[in-house]
DNA sequence: GCTTGACTTCTAGTCAACTCGAAGATGTAG
DNA sequence: CTACATCTTCGAGTTGACTAGAAGTCAAGC
């Protein structure tokens, strides 16, 4: 039984992925891909799994993780020596570590919206007396 | 009036940093820091100031901002030709974006949080396999 | 006076993560 | 059959962010 399921090219993995035709090829090169289904004449086809998995790799790859980083992370859910609970274990490790990286926006956040404020009030000060005061970087 | 401040050496700052005095005359060379006052013999000498400076930038990296994304940032802070207004506009945008970078993390805590479930199921399932007639403990 | 050590500047090397180009194979359109 | 587009591999180049070493200055200790 032949399920015929939709491919794609690597140009039109680029275009649908936003990556590079050669970032796409880099990326399995350095095996943070399993190597890609060829065509008989040995072009890359794409499957849906494929997007998927390469629509994850960019998620992973915008809150920071460097590439060596991705390929730990996704062989955590790949069969390998590891028992259910030292993968679990080092999910948690990471969790953790995602957990510390949100704290230390959140605070950044608090710093901006207190020098947003500082602005505003200079802002309002302007309008009445067209006075300006100096501001802190680290205040 | 002399207030004689506390000063820091380079190698002194790279203890109470924890960066290398290689990075800290980097940041330097490249105008991430103002120039550093010298002693009379051309040494630098990091003030309180300049810690704090320091420390600030530690924590933009920390957030994952590139060496030119935290220049224009520490830039928002030093008097230029821009308004209170269009300095707080700025503000507001890097705001948003951190928002969006917490959200992206986010995200990826409940898709960890998933597999961590799936695993939990896996490691009772093993538990209830092999000790058929004990209770769990860990509910 | 000489050595040592901590600094100075300047230049070059390294590593990650792409980014690009050359040379060649293949499939389709005219 | 030829032209052309699109792919292939492979090796080299680029950028950002350090990292390191060479050569020189200077103050302190012997």
């Amino acid at each position: 039984m032949m399920t015929s399921e939709k491919t794609y090219t690597i140009q039109q993995m680029a275009t649908k992925t936003g990556l590079t035709v050669y970032t796409l090829r880099y990326y399995e090169d350095i095996a943070l891909l399993e190597p890609i289904a060829r065509a008989k004449n040995g072009h890359r086809r794409y499957s849906e799994d494929d997007v998927r998995r390469i629509e994850f790799l960019k998620r992973l790859r915008k809150i920071g993780m460097s590439l060596d980083e991705m390929k730990h992370f996704i062989g955590l859910y790949r069969e390998g020596n590891e028992t259910a609970t030292q993968r679990r274990e080092l999910l948690e490790a990471h969790r953790q570590a995602v957990l510390e990286q949100i704290e230390e926006l959140e605070e950044m956040i608090g710093f901006i919206d207190f020098k947003i404020g500082l602005y505003q009030e200079e802002e309002s000060q302007y309008e009445r007396e067209s006075t300006k005061h100096e501001v802190s970087l680290t205040g």
